[in-house]
DNA sequence: TAACAAGTCTGAAGCGTATTCAATTTTCTT
DNA sequence: AAGAAAATTGAATACGCTTCAGACTTGTTA
């Protein structure tokens, strides 16, 4: 990612790299943590001036250090571009992570993947607005950093997918990526709508409606194995019934 | 839009603006022509080279003008990227409006609409992915020039939603931006990752998925999904009559 | 501990590109 | 045909990304 300072280091010291554990490691990780201030800084003017508003000078005043040492950590201005955009990836898929773990359901793991999603894109909105400019400008998007880290976010729903036909609570013949391209672009595009009008209150509503889609049944009560579900159980009362007489 | 040479020819000529048809007109056409001619310009060159890239002094020597010159028909480079988008959704208005008019059903409506649309946007990939750029250094995205067009775009879509509810196609309770949201959201996603593969043939597919999405019902013929939605429905029933015994 | 080496930082200079504008050319009017 | 208005030109300017030679810090070795 960074093809910066911190990588000579290891190959100085060779193959006993904890000869004099202390000094070595200070480096490292000063160097990384003046990585994530140069990043911090980045993302934040960014976000406020956009990608073509903010100058080099901007981002290096607001991290404190020399125009010139952004490159040190960073090859150019679309690099660090990438690395706030890498970094943004790279905290989204780990709340997403999580949070899936957490929840039982196929719509209650979509429903958060949905929520976390909007929420951290409208928090640091602009961040992703960024995407488009720098692909553009990169020989080959597959194999790229950015592509790769999208690929394990966009892994995180592809798993619920998954499951989710295991479980019977999604159709089987639809393509993955098909639902993938409908549930990111829906929520990216009401993300958008959302800012414009500065209306963050539709957002469960939204989430409700695109869910229910994945799920296949129209917007009528609860998924279709839900319903199955309660069919089952309402089978087995009746039936119950009918043997005891 | 162009805040260039057309413009006064109206105020010096006065009210009587008719008292020597030719030459008025003649020149207002030329000065037309030539816009025109920097705007297609300026499209092959951001098409082919992406907004950052192009350099005023290309569109200039593809328009075979001198740089300054496109200075005296549009603002800044921003304005004659927004220029360009412009006419973009002007033509896609066009033919999704009369394209759609020549539709009967709502499926079909909506599916002319999602073709037109991914045809479209990828045929002239990467204008639409000026619009972030373009847009967040507007002051007031609302009110300008893109907001309407985009909004009388997308008034094609509402149209053939309303419709739809009247003719009992689609679910009422559901927002209109939602759909809207979730119906372009999911083109532009889409229309991305097939750009990505260099794979056009299953828009088809993703159309169709989508469309059947809108209009509630799970998905084509015949479907697992479908099916089991069926027997649901002869289940319930039948445990109805059970039950009332 | 001192001297050296490697790593890190700096900011002024270079360079490319958007934008301006005084001078020139073209078009229209009378 | 002369004069006025509009349109065009391209060299000069300004701005911001990027470079790089030198200064400074940190770690290493004797």
């Amino acid at each position: 990612m960074a093809s910066g300072p911190a990588e000579t280091t290891q190959s100085a010291s060779g193959s006993d790299a904890m000869s004099l554990s202390r000094p070595a490691q200070t480096r490292q990780s000063r160097v990384r943590q003046k990585e994530g201030a140069i990043v911090s800084a980045a993302r934040e003017i960014f976000i406020t001036n956009g990608y073509a508003r903010t100058t080099m000078a901007m981002i290096a005043r607001e991290a404190g250090v020399a125009d010139g040492t952004l490159y040190t950590y960073f090859e150019n201005k679309d690099a660090l571009a990438r690395g706030v955009i890498s970094d943004f990836y790279a905290r989204l898929t780990e709340s997403a992570q999580s949070g899936v773990d957490a929840r039982k359901t196929t719509r209650q793991k979509l429903e958060f993947l949905a929520r976390n999603h909007i929420n951290l894109v409208m928090e640091e909105y602009g961040i992703l607005e960024m995407l488009p400019i720098l692909t553009s400008s990169l020989s080959e998007y597959s194999g790229s950093d950015i592509y790769t880290l999208n690929k394990h976010y966009v892994g995180v729903f592809d798993a619920i997918i998954r499951d989710g036909r295991a479980r019977g609570d999604i159709a089987v013949e639809s393509k993955v990526w098909m639902l993938r391209d409908i549930f990111f672009g829906a929520l990216d595009h009401g993300a958008k709508t959302m800012m414009i009008r500065s209306n963050k209150t539709d957002t469960k509503r939204l989430i409700d409606q695109l869910v229910t889609m994945m799920l296949g049944t129209g917007a009528g009560g609860g998924s279709l194995a839900e319903r199955m579900e309660a069919v089952a159980e309402r089978m087995e009362s009746a039936l119950k019934q009918v043997e005891d007489k």
